[in-house]
RNA sequence: GGGCGCUUAGCUCAGCGGGAGAGCACUCGCCUUACAAGCGAGGGGUCACUGGUUCGAUCCCAGUAGCGCCCACCA
């Protein structure tokens, strides 16, 4: 099929194919600049930030998730008659990308980074991402993503690295970066510092050792888990005012298995309810131990390397910091210097949040963001309403972050990345330079690359063209939504909200929409270990992007985790299929888009329409508030249950007949509608079914539907539900009484006001022959007989009845009870104890019928 | 140790002061001329437990028991 010309009907099979669709239709949006922002355009404009994956980085299945509600926020602005931009981009992503080249390199060509030079490193970085990187951007395309590809940036290109030195430097200049020597999260594998964010805790089992330190009356106990750190030991501390250890404190012990003697020292942050009440103090190797350490004025001794191998000249010298631990627990009972062990010993232990490797705290000198005042008003802009969190009840997450912040270590041991922008002159005097500056000769960079969230953090402002004051800077920034998982909460949104403020003195968004995790079909997270992920491709090939779209829509309510199954996206595909169908039949059936929509509708014409304005109030509110589960159950629901379970059945009996112009108009009244509403959440199929509809050039380009109050129509509404209770009515004999629904049943109908025409062919009932006996009498409880004449089953038709009766006095009864109680009558609303009247009353007529109909059966 | 949340049909989840809902699964019957990726009918729940507030509680309050998530430098 040509992707230029709109289907004709003969095109549409009975099963929609969504992979013979999807592509071309994709590549029609882009080449026509759908998806282009307009920085010039009179409209107003609608801004939305994209979390920029990784380069290394494939679709996943949360990525289905983001992006489809994105584009589905997106989809739907654009056809509000906003100038949207939602622009993409790439995260240079600092570690893993690294990680991944010098894997590839000792795979291909059996070196290690350190076998190049920093430049050919990084060169062989930029060449593999040229070559691997960025397969995400085919498979965003795959999703449908509607971004602006002209405005496509990366973390790494040209632009954004003057914006990050320009930020820097302001940072610098602002004493709000500053380089210490400090304990940072080390991790011993990638040979980097990291952030506390990267930083995973897990309870784990350890072992809990107490040592005695010290000899004779001069000796003292202390509890640790890490009895390897002893040889970096400097001191022990009590609490000043523990009487127990009074007597020791400002003297000195030995420290076991070493020469040297270490004082005891009084300080407050030792608990002394815990354990022993005496810690061993390793200032460079743990942060508690530094405050210790830098209060007390005692010399950190640095007890192992960078790989977490001792460097202590002796017997441990060159074990590993594991291996060390037993080596120094079984050296420390051969003096009988363990009085106590606990083991296991559960406690938290910090990991490596991407190779998992145990942290091990580093004494080291790095650079760090002074968080405090950023901090603020990052706090401040929440508090005060300049951006909006949704759902709301996640709001104290972040406040929880903000107010208490450590200040942001942000210098990282590796080569790929932003490199910090200060230079150092051979005498040890620093210059912080900006874009375009220049070092005097003889000056040499900081090693250290910054950390990714570094650039990221920017990226609101710095995919705009700041520092520049460009044109797309004034007009898209603040942006308007940011949609992301809660699980980024902290790593991004809150540093985009620093910077945000801190560069443009403005947020970098309005509004911040969080979404929950994918689970299993079971609700249980998704890992590799369990064996239950899922590849989004892989559905997308079985069942179609749409319908994985739609699964992911209709799984998101607002800040919960979302389940998905494959039957459930099976279960959408066959929602797509029913659609597809649906509109073929309007388009068989000739439905028609131009001119007015008649005034004088009737029947089931008038109250389909009635019940249209009121989906697309409600859907439009729901896609505002973002119910994006919410909108998509709806619509599912009016589309197949009224439209086509209903509103087509009741059609083909209007197109036989004089009106059928009229329901030509309505079909495609609706259907050019429902597909519009429908739009955002499964662009593809829609866009197909609405262009062979109307004729149209897009859907895209159709403006969004507005609901017409005055088609509202309750006397239509009540007709076609009167109609549907004798219809489901005469539905259910049929099928308590086996009777097949190819074959007519003569009957006579009373007590009709209209709607009989539409009873007879829902109910495939037959005008009654010459010789019609009435056997059988139905009456509905809308007061509508229905005689028929066959062989009627009395006992299926006594159980059902006596059913029935069952269920009608148990309302009789319930609401009796309700209305003999006095203070119920005195205070519960007017309307509601007429309602329960109502109910009664109903519940009394629907007895005498039954039990009339009971003793007609005898 | 702090903070937040959850417990509703077999599974996954909506509902959150006045008649228990959806999808999938299940049972029965159907190729009824848009669709078998479908159509029609049906079965299935003391809304975790215990108290309280209320004329009325799945819904509000308190407690109990399970479960989950986030944060945290207690050796």
């Amino acid at each position: 099929m040509s992707a230029t010309r709109p289907l004709s009907v003969p095109d549409l099979p009975t099963q929609y194919a969504p992979a013979e669709v999807e592509a071309p239709l994709y590549e029609r949006w882009v080449q026509r600049g759908y998806f282009t922002a307009d920085v010039d355009s009179t409209r107003p404009r609608f801004a939305m930030v994209l979390p920029p994956p990784n380069v290394t980085g494939s679709l996943h299945i949360g990525h289905a998730l983001g992006h489809t509600l994105m584009d589905v926020i997106v989809r739907r602005k654009r056809m509000q008659g906003f100038d949207t931009l939602w622009l993409p981009g790439m995260d240079h992503a600092g570690i893993s990308t690294q990680t991944l080249v010098e894997r590839h390199l000792a795979e291909t060509e059996g070196k290690s980074r350190h076998d190049y030079t920093r430049e050919e490193f990084v060169a062989k970085v930029w060449a593999w991402k040229e070559e691997y990187g960025g397969k995400i951007l085919g498979q965003m395309r795959r999703l449908g993503d509607s971004v602006d590809w002209t405005r496509e940036r990366f973390t790494m290109d040209e632009g954004l690295s003057v914006a990050v030195r320009t930020i820097f430097k302001k940072l610098y200049d602002d004493d709000l970066i500053y380089r210490a020597e400090r304990i940072i999260n080390w991790c011993p594998r990638c040979l980097t510092a990291l952030s506390d964010i990267e930083v995973d805790h897990s309870d784990d089992d350890g072992e809990l050792v107490s040592i005695r330190y010290g000899d004779g009356d001069e000796s003292i106990v202390v509890a640790t888990t890490r009895a390897e750190t002893m040889l970096g030991d400097t001191a022990v501390a009590v609490h000043p005012d523990d009487e127990r250890y009074r007597h020791l404190i400002g003297k000195q012990v030995r420290l076991p298995l070493t020469n040297r003697r270490i004082p005891v020292v009084a300080d407050e942050q030792v608990d002394p309810t815990f354990g022993t009440g005496a810690v061993k103090v390793t200032p460079a190797h743990d942060p508690n131990d530094f405050e210790i350490g830098q209060r007390q004025h005692l010399p950190n001794v640095v007890m192992m390397n960078e790989r977490g191998i001792i460097t202590v000249p002796g017997p441990f010298e060159g074990l590993d910091r594991f291996e060390a631990r037993s080596a120094v627990v079984a050296a420390l009972r051969e003096e009988r210097r363990i009085v106590a062990e606990k083991r296991p010993y559960r406690h938290a232990v910090g990991h490596c949040s991407r190779c998992e490797t145990v942290i091990e705290p580093r004494l080291s000198l790095q650079w760090f963001v002074r968080v405090a005042s950023l901090a603020k008003a990052a706090g401040d802009a929440v508090r005060d309403g300049r951006t909006t969190i949704e759902p709301a009840s996640l709001a104290p997450r972040y406040f929880e972050w903000v107010d208490n912040m450590h200040d942001w270590c942000i210098s990282r041991q590796l080569w790929w990345g932003h490199q910090i922008p200060v230079w150092y002159s051979p005498d040890g005097d620093v210059v912080s330079l900006g874009p375009g500056e220049e070092p005097p000769p003889g000056w040499t960079q900081d090693p250290d690359v910054l950390d990714t969230w570094f650039s990221s953090a920017l990226f609101p402002f710095s995919t705009l063209g700041w520092p520049d004051e460009t044109a797309d800077l004034k007009r898209f920034y603040p942006n308007d939504v940011l949609l992301t998982g809660y699980d980024i909460l902290f790593f991004w949104v809150v540093r985009m909200m620093m910077f945000g403020l801190y560069a443009m003195d403005d947020v970098p968004f309005r509004t911040v929409v969080l979404t929950g995790l994918i689970r299993d079909q079971f609700g249980r997270k998704m890992s590799k270990s369990k064996g239950n992920t899922v590849d989004p491709l892989d559905w997308m090939d079985a069942y179609g992007t749409d319908a994985l779209r739609f699964t992911m829509a209709r799984g998101a309510n607002p800040g919960t985790d979302v389940p998905v199954g494959e039957e459930w996206v099976a279960g959408s595909r066959n929602f797509c299929n029913k659609l597809w169908n649906a509109t073929r039949f309007a388009l068989l059936n000739g439905a028609t888009v131009s001119g007015e929509l008649p005034r004088d509708l009737a029947g089931a014409d008038a109250w389909i329409v009635s019940r249209l304005q009121a989906v697309i109030v409600e859907a439009d509110d729901l896609y505002e508030r973002y119910e994006f589960a919410k909108a998509a159950d709806l619509l599912y629901h009016f589309a197949w249950d009224e439209v086509c379970d209903w509103y087509v059945e009741l059609a083909k009996i209007s197109l036989a007949g004089p009106r059928a112009d009229v329901t030509r108009r309505v079909l495609g009244e609706v259907f050019d509608a429902l597909l519009r509403l429908l739009h955002p959440i499964v662009p593809f199929v829609t866009e197909t079914l609405w262009t062979a509809l109307t004729g149209g050039e897009s859907v895209m380009l159709a403006p969004w539907p507005a609901a017409d109050a005055s088609r509202g129509d309750a006397a239509a509404e009540a007709e076609v539900a009167g109609i549907q209770a004798v219809v489901t009515e005469l539905r259910r004999f049929r099928s308590d009484q086996g009777i097949k629904p190819s074959s007519r049943v003569p009957a006579r109908l009373a007590g009709l006001s209209s709607g009989e025409a539409e009873i007879r062919a829902l109910g495939r009932l037959d005008v009654p022959g010459t010789h019609f006996v009435a056997t059988a009498v139905l009456t509905t409880a809308g007061g509508v007989t229905v005689e028929v004449d066959l062989s009627v089953d009395a006992a299926a038709q006594r159980a059902r009845l006596t059913k029935e009766l069952a269920a009608a006095r148990q309302e009789r009864e319930v609401n009796t009870a309700k209305l003999a109680n006095e203070a119920f009558v005195a205070k519960a609303p007017a309307a509601v104890v007429g309602k329960h009247r109502g109910r009664l009353a109903a519940a009394e007529a629907d007895i005498a019928r039954i039990e009339a109909a009971l003793s007609g059966l005898q």
